[in-house]
DNA sequence: CGTGATTTTGACGACACTCAAATAAAGTGG
DNA sequence: CCACTTTATTTGAGTGTCGTCAAAATCACG
Protein backbone atom coordinates (compact mmCIF):
# COMPACT_ATOMS: atom_id res chain seq x y z
CA UNK A 1 0.00 0.00 0.00
CA UNK A 2 2.49 2.33 0.58
CA UNK A 3 4.82 1.64 -2.13
CA UNK A 4 2.25 2.54 -4.72
CA UNK A 5 2.65 6.28 -3.81
CA UNK A 6 6.11 6.33 -2.26
CA UNK A 7 9.21 7.02 -3.94
CA UNK A 8 12.31 6.21 -2.80
CA UNK A 9 14.57 8.75 -3.71
CA UNK A 10 18.08 7.53 -5.42
CA UNK A 11 21.14 8.15 -3.20
CA UNK A 12 22.90 10.58 -4.60
CA UNK A 13 19.39 13.00 -4.75
CA UNK A 14 18.89 11.56 -0.62
CA UNK A 15 22.15 13.25 0.14
CA UNK A 16 21.55 16.36 -1.63
CA UNK A 17 18.19 16.51 -0.20
CA UNK A 18 19.44 15.49 3.34
CA UNK A 19 22.27 18.30 2.74
CA UNK A 20 19.35 21.09 1.72
CA UNK A 21 17.50 19.91 4.99
CA UNK A 22 20.36 20.13 7.12
CA UNK A 23 21.34 23.65 5.56
CA UNK A 24 18.10 24.80 6.08
CA UNK A 25 17.52 23.70 9.69
CA UNK A 26 14.19 22.07 8.56
CA UNK A 27 14.25 18.30 10.58
CA UNK A 28 14.81 17.79 13.89
CA UNK A 29 18.21 15.93 13.34
CA UNK A 30 19.68 19.55 13.34
CA UNK A 31 18.73 20.47 16.74
CA UNK A 32 20.10 17.20 18.30
CA UNK A 33 23.93 16.86 19.56
CA UNK A 34 26.56 14.49 20.09
CA UNK A 35 25.80 11.32 18.20
CA UNK A 36 21.99 11.21 17.66
CA UNK A 37 21.62 12.91 14.54
CA UNK A 38 24.46 11.13 13.15
CA UNK A 39 22.43 7.90 14.02
CA UNK A 40 19.03 9.24 12.89
CA UNK A 41 20.91 9.66 9.87
CA UNK A 42 21.89 6.04 10.00
CA UNK A 43 18.34 4.68 9.67
CA UNK A 44 16.80 7.13 7.66
CA UNK A 45 15.63 6.57 3.94
CA UNK A 46 14.51 9.47 1.65
CA UNK A 47 10.90 9.64 -0.31
CA UNK A 48 8.24 11.72 -2.32
CA UNK A 49 5.24 11.14 -1.96
CA UNK A 50 3.04 12.94 -5.20
CA UNK A 51 -0.14 15.09 -4.85
CA UNK A 52 -3.21 13.89 -3.32
CA UNK A 53 -1.36 10.64 -2.11
CA UNK A 54 -2.17 8.84 1.16
CA UNK A 55 0.49 8.87 3.06
CA UNK A 56 -1.35 6.60 6.12
CA UNK A 57 -4.53 6.04 6.89
CA UNK A 58 -6.89 5.95 10.20
CA UNK A 59 -7.13 2.94 12.15
CA UNK A 60 -4.57 1.13 9.70
CA UNK A 61 -0.97 -0.15 11.43
CA UNK A 62 1.68 2.79 11.19
CA UNK A 63 5.19 1.66 11.03
CA UNK A 64 7.11 4.65 10.05
CA UNK A 65 8.37 8.01 11.48
CA UNK A 66 8.15 10.95 8.72
CA UNK A 67 9.65 13.97 8.32
CA UNK A 68 8.59 16.63 6.39
CA UNK A 69 11.28 18.10 4.29
CA UNK A 70 9.21 19.92 1.50
CA UNK A 71 5.79 19.85 0.85
CA UNK A 72 2.18 20.54 2.82
CA UNK A 73 -0.10 17.43 4.02
CA UNK A 74 -3.38 17.55 5.39
CA UNK A 75 -4.32 15.58 8.42
CA UNK A 76 -7.92 14.57 8.91
CA UNK A 77 -10.63 12.32 10.30
CA UNK A 78 -13.60 11.19 8.22
CA UNK A 79 -16.62 10.53 10.33
CA UNK A 80 -19.69 7.90 9.90
CA UNK A 81 -21.97 10.55 8.19
CA UNK A 82 -19.35 11.73 5.45
CA UNK A 83 -17.91 14.89 6.91
CA UNK A 84 -14.50 15.31 7.06
CA UNK A 85 -12.60 17.31 9.78
CA UNK A 86 -9.14 18.57 9.36
CA UNK A 87 -7.00 18.60 12.10
CA UNK A 88 -3.60 20.43 11.18
CA UNK A 89 -1.76 21.00 8.18
CA UNK A 90 2.11 20.17 8.24
CA UNK A 91 5.25 21.56 6.54
CA UNK A 92 8.61 21.45 6.16
CA UNK A 93 10.06 20.85 9.45
CA UNK A 94 7.29 18.45 11.02
CA UNK A 95 6.67 15.13 11.97
CA UNK A 96 4.38 12.52 10.91
CA UNK A 97 3.76 9.13 12.10
CA UNK A 98 4.12 6.28 14.61
CA UNK A 99 5.49 8.46 17.86
CA UNK A 100 2.48 7.25 20.03
CA UNK A 101 1.66 4.04 22.83
CA UNK A 102 -1.43 3.00 20.23
CA UNK A 103 -0.48 1.11 16.75
CA UNK A 104 -3.07 2.19 14.71
CA UNK A 105 -3.12 5.87 12.87
CA UNK A 106 -5.48 8.02 14.47
CA UNK A 107 -5.82 10.24 11.52
CA UNK A 108 -5.55 10.13 8.28
CA UNK A 109 -2.83 11.99 6.48
CA UNK A 110 -3.06 13.13 3.02
CA UNK A 111 -0.49 15.23 0.66
CA UNK A 112 -1.41 18.34 -0.76
CA UNK A 113 1.31 19.38 -2.68
CA UNK A 114 4.21 17.10 -3.85
CA UNK A 115 5.92 16.32 -0.57
CA UNK A 116 9.57 14.85 0.42
CA UNK A 117 10.07 13.38 3.63
CA UNK A 118 12.58 11.63 5.66
CA UNK A 119 11.24 8.34 7.03
CA UNK A 120 12.48 5.99 9.63
CA UNK A 121 11.53 2.79 11.10
CA UNK A 122 9.35 3.32 14.25
CA UNK A 123 10.96 0.18 15.71
CA UNK A 124 14.28 1.72 15.27
CA UNK A 125 12.89 5.23 16.07
CA UNK A 126 11.96 4.64 19.57
CA UNK A 127 15.19 2.79 20.20
CA UNK A 128 16.42 5.77 19.31
CA UNK A 129 14.37 7.47 21.65
CA UNK A 130 15.23 5.26 24.49
CA UNK A 131 18.88 5.45 24.40
CA UNK A 132 18.62 9.26 23.44
CA UNK A 133 17.41 11.20 26.15
CA UNK A 134 17.63 14.42 24.78
CA UNK A 135 15.55 13.31 21.38
CA UNK A 136 12.77 12.31 23.71
CA UNK A 137 13.05 15.66 25.89
CA UNK A 138 12.70 17.35 22.43
CA UNK A 139 10.17 15.43 21.16
CA UNK A 140 7.80 15.80 24.70
CA UNK A 141 8.55 19.72 24.27
CA UNK A 142 7.49 19.24 20.65
CA UNK A 143 4.37 17.47 21.62
CA UNK A 144 3.18 19.74 24.21
CA UNK A 145 3.84 22.68 21.96
CA UNK A 146 0.90 20.70 19.60
CA UNK A 147 -1.37 20.03 22.15
CA UNK A 148 -1.50 23.87 23.38
CA UNK A 149 -2.03 24.99 19.50
CA UNK A 150 -4.61 21.98 19.17
CA UNK A 151 -6.58 24.07 22.41
CA UNK A 152 -5.81 27.23 19.60
CA UNK A 153 -7.86 25.57 17.04
CA UNK A 154 -10.01 24.04 19.44
CA UNK A 155 -11.30 28.06 20.74
CA UNK A 156 -11.84 28.99 16.62
CA UNK A 157 -14.02 25.68 16.78
CA UNK A 158 -15.88 26.52 19.55
CA UNK A 159 -15.80 30.14 19.77
CA UNK A 160 -15.25 32.11 16.51
CA UNK A 161 -17.38 32.97 14.16
CA UNK A 162 -16.89 32.48 9.69
CA UNK A 163 -14.86 35.55 9.70
CA UNK A 164 -12.89 35.17 12.67
CA UNK A 165 -11.85 31.78 11.94
CA UNK A 166 -10.71 32.68 8.41
CA UNK A 167 -8.94 35.60 9.39
CA UNK A 168 -6.69 33.40 12.31
CA UNK A 169 -6.51 30.82 9.19
CA UNK A 170 -4.84 33.32 6.72
CA UNK A 171 -2.64 34.57 9.59
CA UNK A 172 -1.51 31.15 10.17
CA UNK A 173 -0.58 30.45 6.86
CA UNK A 174 1.30 33.76 6.66
CA UNK A 175 3.61 32.97 9.98
CA UNK A 176 4.11 29.19 9.71
CA UNK A 177 6.78 27.83 7.78
CA UNK A 178 7.76 31.15 5.52
CA UNK A 179 11.51 31.31 7.17
CA UNK A 180 11.79 34.35 4.93
CA UNK A 181 9.62 37.49 4.47
CA UNK A 182 7.08 37.27 1.49
CA UNK A 183 5.37 39.52 3.45
CA UNK A 184 1.53 39.78 3.22
CA UNK A 185 1.49 37.54 -0.18
CA UNK A 186 0.20 33.86 0.80
CA UNK A 187 0.17 31.24 -1.46
CA UNK A 188 -3.18 28.74 0.02
CA UNK A 189 -2.19 25.13 -2.14
CA UNK A 190 -5.14 22.84 -0.35
CA UNK A 191 -8.47 23.88 -1.33
CA UNK A 192 -12.02 25.54 -0.54
CA UNK A 193 -12.78 22.07 0.76
CA UNK A 194 -9.51 21.49 2.90
CA UNK A 195 -10.08 24.81 4.70
CA UNK A 196 -13.75 24.80 5.30
CA UNK A 197 -13.06 21.53 6.84
CA UNK A 198 -10.57 22.46 8.48
CA UNK A 199 -12.32 25.76 9.72
CA UNK A 200 -15.32 23.81 10.66
CA UNK A 201 -17.37 25.35 8.17
CA UNK A 202 -19.00 24.39 4.42
CA UNK A 203 -17.15 25.36 1.50
CA UNK A 204 -19.77 27.96 0.53
CA UNK A 205 -19.20 29.76 3.74
CA UNK A 206 -15.56 30.01 3.32
CA UNK A 207 -15.82 31.18 -0.34
CA UNK A 208 -18.61 34.01 0.76
CA UNK A 209 -16.37 35.40 3.57
CA UNK A 210 -13.25 35.32 0.73
CA UNK A 211 -15.43 37.38 -1.17
CA UNK A 212 -16.09 39.93 1.88
CA UNK A 213 -12.65 40.45 3.05
CA UNK A 214 -11.70 41.25 -0.52
CA UNK A 215 -14.90 43.89 -1.27
CA UNK A 216 -13.63 45.06 2.70
CA UNK A 217 -10.17 45.51 0.98
CA UNK A 218 -8.54 43.45 3.75
CA UNK A 219 -7.25 40.77 0.82
CA UNK A 220 -6.36 40.81 -2.66
CA UNK A 221 -7.26 37.61 -4.34
CA UNK A 222 -5.10 37.59 -7.93
CA UNK A 223 -6.22 33.72 -8.12
CA UNK A 224 -8.52 31.45 -5.78
CA UNK A 225 -4.86 29.73 -4.29
CA UNK A 226 -3.17 32.97 -3.73
CA UNK A 227 -4.31 35.65 -1.04
CA UNK A 228 -2.36 38.76 -0.78
CA UNK A 229 -2.59 40.25 3.36
CA UNK A 230 -3.77 44.05 2.66
CA UNK A 231 -4.61 45.03 6.07
CA UNK A 232 -3.05 42.91 8.05
CA UNK A 233 -3.84 44.89 11.52
CA UNK A 234 -7.79 44.53 10.66
CA UNK A 235 -7.04 40.31 10.41
CA UNK A 236 -5.46 40.72 13.50
CA UNK A 237 -8.14 42.60 15.14
CA UNK A 238 -10.72 39.98 13.48
CA UNK A 239 -8.77 37.04 14.42
CA UNK A 240 -8.71 37.62 18.42
CA UNK A 241 -4.92 37.56 18.04
CA UNK A 242 -2.91 39.77 19.68
CA UNK A 243 0.54 38.70 18.05
CA UNK A 244 2.20 36.18 15.83
CA UNK A 245 2.27 32.53 17.42
CA UNK A 246 5.25 30.95 17.87
CA UNK A 247 6.99 29.05 16.11
CA UNK A 248 7.28 25.30 16.81
CA UNK A 249 7.46 21.78 14.96
CA UNK A 250 4.24 19.96 14.60
CA UNK A 251 3.35 16.61 15.17
CA UNK A 252 0.87 14.29 12.75
CA UNK A 253 -0.36 11.36 14.41
CA UNK B 1 -1.06 34.15 45.32
CA UNK B 2 -0.58 29.91 45.10
CA UNK B 3 -0.87 30.34 48.64
CA UNK B 4 -3.95 32.15 49.04
CA UNK B 5 -6.21 29.12 48.07
CA UNK B 6 -3.71 25.99 48.43
CA UNK B 7 -3.31 24.74 51.63
CA UNK B 8 -0.08 22.25 52.71
CA UNK B 9 -1.13 18.61 53.90
CA UNK B 10 0.38 18.10 57.69
CA UNK B 11 3.09 15.27 57.49
CA UNK B 12 0.63 12.69 58.74
CA UNK B 13 -1.84 13.49 56.22
CA UNK B 14 0.44 13.60 52.92
CA UNK B 15 1.69 10.24 54.06
CA UNK B 16 -1.88 8.51 54.18
CA UNK B 17 -3.00 10.20 50.65
CA UNK B 18 0.03 9.55 49.13
CA UNK B 19 -0.40 5.76 50.33
CA UNK B 20 -4.09 6.08 49.20
CA UNK B 21 -2.79 6.81 45.64
CA UNK B 22 -0.32 4.16 45.62
CA UNK B 23 -2.99 1.65 46.81
CA UNK B 24 -5.33 2.88 43.98
CA UNK B 25 -2.58 3.15 41.32
CA UNK B 26 -3.69 6.73 40.37
CA UNK B 27 -0.77 8.73 39.49
CA UNK B 28 2.23 8.43 37.29
CA UNK B 29 5.06 7.74 40.16
CA UNK B 30 2.87 4.30 40.60
CA UNK B 31 3.50 3.19 36.91
CA UNK B 32 8.02 3.99 36.96
CA UNK B 33 10.41 1.46 38.08
CA UNK B 34 13.57 1.68 39.94
CA UNK B 35 14.61 4.72 41.97
CA UNK B 36 12.12 7.06 40.13
CA UNK B 37 8.89 6.28 42.36
CA UNK B 38 10.65 6.99 45.47
CA UNK B 39 12.93 10.29 43.73
CA UNK B 40 9.42 11.44 42.85
CA UNK B 41 8.04 11.57 46.40
CA UNK B 42 11.23 12.72 48.03
CA UNK B 43 10.63 16.24 45.67
CA UNK B 44 6.88 16.05 46.21
CA UNK B 45 4.54 17.46 48.96
CA UNK B 46 0.92 17.57 49.21
CA UNK B 47 -2.05 19.82 49.04
CA UNK B 48 -5.80 20.46 48.97
CA UNK B 49 -7.57 23.47 46.75
CA UNK B 50 -10.72 24.47 47.97
CA UNK B 51 -13.38 24.33 44.96
CA UNK B 52 -13.80 27.03 42.47
CA UNK B 53 -9.85 28.45 43.55
CA UNK B 54 -7.53 29.03 40.99
CA UNK B 55 -4.69 26.42 40.78
CA UNK B 56 -2.92 28.81 37.67
CA UNK B 57 -3.41 31.48 35.59
CA UNK B 58 -3.23 31.66 31.77
CA UNK B 59 0.08 33.96 30.74
CA UNK B 60 0.95 33.77 34.60
CA UNK B 61 4.50 31.78 35.59
CA UNK B 62 3.83 28.21 36.13
CA UNK B 63 6.66 26.85 38.52
CA UNK B 64 5.13 23.33 40.04
CA UNK B 65 4.05 20.09 38.50
CA UNK B 66 0.70 18.71 39.81
CA UNK B 67 -0.79 15.10 39.59
CA UNK B 68 -4.11 15.19 40.68
CA UNK B 69 -5.23 13.07 43.55
CA UNK B 70 -8.92 13.46 43.76
CA UNK B 71 -12.02 15.95 42.78
CA UNK B 72 -12.06 17.50 39.16
CA UNK B 73 -10.26 20.42 37.18
CA UNK B 74 -11.39 22.39 34.72
CA UNK B 75 -8.86 24.01 31.97
CA UNK B 76 -10.46 27.05 30.06
CA UNK B 77 -9.25 30.02 28.41
CA UNK B 78 -10.81 33.37 28.27
CA UNK B 79 -11.39 35.04 25.31
CA UNK B 80 -10.98 38.63 24.35
CA UNK B 81 -14.81 39.59 23.82
CA UNK B 82 -15.74 37.88 27.55
CA UNK B 83 -15.86 34.36 25.70
CA UNK B 84 -15.07 31.17 27.41
CA UNK B 85 -13.44 28.11 25.82
CA UNK B 86 -12.88 24.70 28.46
CA UNK B 87 -10.63 22.99 26.91
CA UNK B 88 -10.84 20.38 29.05
CA UNK B 89 -11.89 18.63 32.39
CA UNK B 90 -9.15 16.91 34.53
CA UNK B 91 -9.62 13.89 37.15
CA UNK B 92 -7.74 11.65 39.14
CA UNK B 93 -3.85 11.04 37.70
CA UNK B 94 -4.07 13.51 35.70
CA UNK B 95 -1.03 16.00 35.20
CA UNK B 96 -1.28 19.50 35.73
CA UNK B 97 1.40 22.50 35.16
CA UNK B 98 4.89 23.21 33.69
CA UNK B 99 5.71 20.42 31.49
CA UNK B 100 6.31 22.66 28.58
CA UNK B 101 8.78 24.59 26.34
CA UNK B 102 7.52 28.44 27.60
CA UNK B 103 7.07 29.41 31.18
CA UNK B 104 3.91 30.99 30.96
CA UNK B 105 0.80 28.71 31.82
CA UNK B 106 -1.15 28.54 28.33
CA UNK B 107 -4.46 28.38 29.96
CA UNK B 108 -6.12 28.43 33.78
CA UNK B 109 -6.59 25.90 35.96
CA UNK B 110 -9.83 25.78 38.40
CA UNK B 111 -11.31 23.57 40.70
CA UNK B 112 -14.47 22.73 40.15
CA UNK B 113 -14.65 20.31 43.31
CA UNK B 114 -12.25 20.26 46.20
CA UNK B 115 -9.38 19.05 44.80
CA UNK B 116 -6.29 17.46 46.45
CA UNK B 117 -2.71 17.42 44.50
CA UNK B 118 1.06 15.75 44.46
CA UNK B 119 3.05 18.88 43.89
CA UNK B 120 6.34 19.18 42.31
CA UNK B 121 8.44 22.20 41.90
CA UNK B 122 8.92 22.18 38.18
CA UNK B 123 12.94 22.68 38.35
CA UNK B 124 13.41 19.20 39.94
CA UNK B 125 10.11 17.91 37.94
CA UNK B 126 12.54 18.83 34.55
CA UNK B 127 15.73 17.32 36.62
CA UNK B 128 14.34 13.99 37.47
CA UNK B 129 12.68 13.97 33.68
CA UNK B 130 16.25 14.49 32.15
CA UNK B 131 18.09 11.75 34.57
CA UNK B 132 14.80 9.02 34.08
CA UNK B 133 14.33 8.28 29.93
CA UNK B 134 11.77 5.96 31.34
CA UNK B 135 9.75 9.22 33.01
CA UNK B 136 10.32 11.16 29.90
CA UNK B 137 8.99 8.21 27.47
CA UNK B 138 6.10 8.02 29.87
CA UNK B 139 5.12 11.86 29.88
CA UNK B 140 5.54 11.57 25.79
CA UNK B 141 3.44 8.99 25.31
CA UNK B 142 1.01 10.57 27.57
CA UNK B 143 1.56 14.01 25.64
CA UNK B 144 0.56 12.01 22.05
CA UNK B 145 -2.98 10.30 24.02
CA UNK B 146 -3.74 13.75 24.99
CA UNK B 147 -2.90 14.98 21.35
CA UNK B 148 -5.66 12.48 19.84
CA UNK B 149 -7.90 13.23 22.56
CA UNK B 150 -7.83 17.22 21.45
CA UNK B 151 -8.25 15.84 18.12
CA UNK B 152 -11.80 14.28 18.98
CA UNK B 153 -12.79 17.13 21.11
CA UNK B 154 -12.06 19.06 18.08
CA UNK B 155 -13.80 16.91 16.14
CA UNK B 156 -17.01 17.43 18.43
CA UNK B 157 -16.68 20.88 18.35
CA UNK B 158 -15.99 21.26 14.20
CA UNK B 159 -18.74 18.72 13.14
CA UNK B 160 -21.22 17.76 15.74
CA UNK B 161 -24.38 19.04 16.66
CA UNK B 162 -25.70 20.27 20.06
CA UNK B 163 -27.42 16.52 20.59
CA UNK B 164 -24.50 14.98 19.41
CA UNK B 165 -22.32 16.98 21.70
CA UNK B 166 -24.28 16.31 24.54
CA UNK B 167 -24.15 12.86 24.65
CA UNK B 168 -20.63 12.78 23.46
CA UNK B 169 -19.73 14.39 26.70
CA UNK B 170 -21.95 12.18 29.04
CA UNK B 171 -20.51 9.41 27.49
CA UNK B 172 -16.84 10.76 28.49
CA UNK B 173 -18.19 11.29 31.77
CA UNK B 174 -19.34 7.86 32.36
CA UNK B 175 -16.00 6.67 31.08
CA UNK B 176 -13.11 7.98 32.83
CA UNK B 177 -11.84 8.07 36.15
CA UNK B 178 -14.79 5.89 36.58
CA UNK B 179 -12.49 2.68 37.93
CA UNK B 180 -15.73 0.68 37.93
CA UNK B 181 -19.57 0.32 37.40
CA UNK B 182 -21.65 2.82 39.12
CA UNK B 183 -23.26 1.88 35.37
CA UNK B 184 -24.88 4.69 34.18
CA UNK B 185 -25.21 6.89 37.21
CA UNK B 186 -23.37 9.97 36.20
CA UNK B 187 -22.02 12.74 38.13
CA UNK B 188 -21.32 16.05 36.81
CA UNK B 189 -19.84 18.10 39.32
CA UNK B 190 -19.50 21.47 37.07
CA UNK B 191 -22.30 23.92 35.99
CA UNK B 192 -24.53 23.95 32.97
CA UNK B 193 -22.16 27.06 32.26
CA UNK B 194 -18.96 24.82 31.87
CA UNK B 195 -20.70 22.18 29.76
CA UNK B 196 -21.72 24.59 27.25
CA UNK B 197 -18.15 26.26 27.60
CA UNK B 198 -16.91 22.74 26.81
CA UNK B 199 -19.11 21.80 23.69
CA UNK B 200 -19.07 25.60 22.31
CA UNK B 201 -23.14 26.13 23.18
CA UNK B 202 -24.86 28.15 25.25
CA UNK B 203 -26.13 27.38 28.76
CA UNK B 204 -29.73 27.89 27.31
CA UNK B 205 -28.68 25.05 24.21
CA UNK B 206 -27.66 22.45 26.79
CA UNK B 207 -30.43 22.81 29.51
CA UNK B 208 -32.99 22.30 26.10
CA UNK B 209 -30.86 19.17 24.91
CA UNK B 210 -30.95 17.72 28.25
CA UNK B 211 -34.71 18.36 28.88
CA UNK B 212 -35.02 16.43 25.12
CA UNK B 213 -33.03 13.16 25.89
CA UNK B 214 -35.12 13.42 29.80
CA UNK B 215 -38.45 13.62 27.07
CA UNK B 216 -36.99 10.67 24.83
CA UNK B 217 -35.94 8.87 27.55
CA UNK B 218 -32.42 8.40 27.03
CA UNK B 219 -31.52 10.25 30.48
CA UNK B 220 -33.00 10.63 34.25
CA UNK B 221 -32.43 13.57 35.69
CA UNK B 222 -33.18 13.38 39.58
CA UNK B 223 -31.33 16.85 40.17
CA UNK B 224 -29.57 18.82 37.47
CA UNK B 225 -26.18 17.44 38.55
CA UNK B 226 -27.24 14.07 38.39
CA UNK B 227 -27.81 11.98 35.26
CA UNK B 228 -28.73 8.62 34.77
CA UNK B 229 -28.38 7.28 31.36
CA UNK B 230 -31.64 5.18 30.48
CA UNK B 231 -30.53 4.16 26.65
CA UNK B 232 -26.55 4.05 26.26
CA UNK B 233 -26.87 2.32 22.92
CA UNK B 234 -29.37 5.57 21.65
CA UNK B 235 -26.41 7.64 22.83
CA UNK B 236 -23.75 5.97 21.40
CA UNK B 237 -25.40 6.19 18.33
CA UNK B 238 -25.99 9.71 18.60
CA UNK B 239 -22.58 10.47 19.87
CA UNK B 240 -21.03 8.70 16.57
CA UNK B 241 -18.48 6.93 18.94
CA UNK B 242 -18.22 3.11 18.15
CA UNK B 243 -17.02 2.22 21.50
CA UNK B 244 -15.48 3.67 24.97
CA UNK B 245 -12.72 5.46 24.64
CA UNK B 246 -9.46 4.11 25.55
CA UNK B 247 -8.05 5.12 29.21
CA UNK B 248 -5.72 7.50 29.45
CA UNK B 249 -3.47 10.45 31.48
CA UNK B 250 -4.61 13.72 30.66
CA UNK B 251 -2.55 16.72 30.54
CA UNK B 252 -3.45 20.54 31.12
CA UNK B 253 -0.62 23.29 30.38
C1' DC C 1 -37.83 31.04 55.46
C1' DG C 2 -35.98 34.52 52.47
C1' DT C 3 -32.39 35.94 49.27
C1' DG C 4 -29.39 35.27 45.38
C1' DA C 5 -27.57 32.16 42.01
C1' DT C 6 -28.44 28.55 38.83
C1' DT C 7 -31.31 26.22 35.73
C1' DT C 8 -35.23 25.84 32.83
C1' DT C 9 -38.53 27.45 29.51
C1' DG C 10 -40.31 30.69 25.95
C1' DA C 11 -40.31 33.93 21.89
C1' DC C 12 -37.63 35.71 18.31
C1' DG C 13 -33.69 36.57 15.27
C1' DA C 14 -29.24 35.79 12.95
C1' DC C 15 -25.57 33.24 11.18
C1' DA C 16 -24.29 29.58 8.76
C1' DC C 17 -26.13 25.35 6.19
C1' DT C 18 -28.69 23.26 2.26
C1' DC C 19 -30.03 23.14 -2.27
C1' DA C 20 -29.35 24.97 -6.78
C1' DA C 21 -27.28 27.29 -10.57
C1' DA C 22 -23.73 30.09 -12.77
C1' DT C 23 -19.02 31.06 -13.47
C1' DA C 24 -14.19 30.07 -13.53
C1' DA C 25 -10.31 26.98 -13.56
C1' DA C 26 -7.97 22.78 -14.69
C1' DG C 27 -7.38 18.76 -17.24
C1' DT C 28 -7.90 15.99 -22.02
C1' DG C 29 -7.58 14.87 -26.54
C1' DG C 30 -7.46 16.36 -31.33
C1' DC D 1 -3.15 25.87 -29.39
C1' DC D 2 -7.88 25.29 -29.04
C1' DA D 3 -12.58 23.08 -28.27
C1' DC D 4 -14.44 20.12 -24.89
C1' DT D 5 -15.15 17.90 -20.48
C1' DT D 6 -14.62 17.78 -15.70
C1' DT D 7 -13.77 19.81 -11.47
C1' DA D 8 -13.49 23.73 -8.38
C1' DT D 9 -15.20 28.02 -6.95
C1' DT D 10 -18.49 31.62 -6.63
C1' DT D 11 -23.04 33.46 -6.12
C1' DG D 12 -28.03 33.25 -5.00
C1' DA D 13 -32.43 32.01 -2.47
C1' DG D 14 -34.55 29.81 1.33
C1' DT D 15 -34.35 27.06 5.65
C1' DG D 16 -32.94 25.51 10.22
C1' DT D 17 -30.24 25.23 14.26
C1' DC D 18 -28.58 27.55 17.66
C1' DG D 19 -27.81 32.25 19.90
C1' DT D 20 -29.90 36.33 22.17
C1' DC D 21 -33.01 38.43 25.18
C1' DA D 22 -36.31 37.86 28.80
C1' DA D 23 -38.83 35.73 32.45
C1' DA D 24 -40.21 31.90 35.34
C1' DA D 25 -38.93 28.03 38.18
C1' DT D 26 -35.82 25.64 40.90
C1' DC D 27 -31.92 25.16 43.83
C1' DA D 28 -28.32 26.53 47.25
C1' DC D 29 -27.29 28.88 51.33
C1' DG D 30 -27.37 31.70 55.35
Amino acid sequence: MLARTFARCTPEEARERCQQCVDRHIALCTQLKDTAPAELRSIATMGVFQPHSTIFEQEYELDHVFVIIDGMVKLFRDLADGTRQITGFLGPGDILGGIKRSQGAHCTAESITEVSVCVFPRKDFEHLMQTHPSLCFMLLFAATDEIEAQNDHLILLGRKRASERLATFLLMMNHRWEHHQTDGVVHLPMSRSDIADYLGLTIETVSRVFARFRDEGLIHLPEPHVVHLENLAALYDLSGMEDAPMSRTAIGL
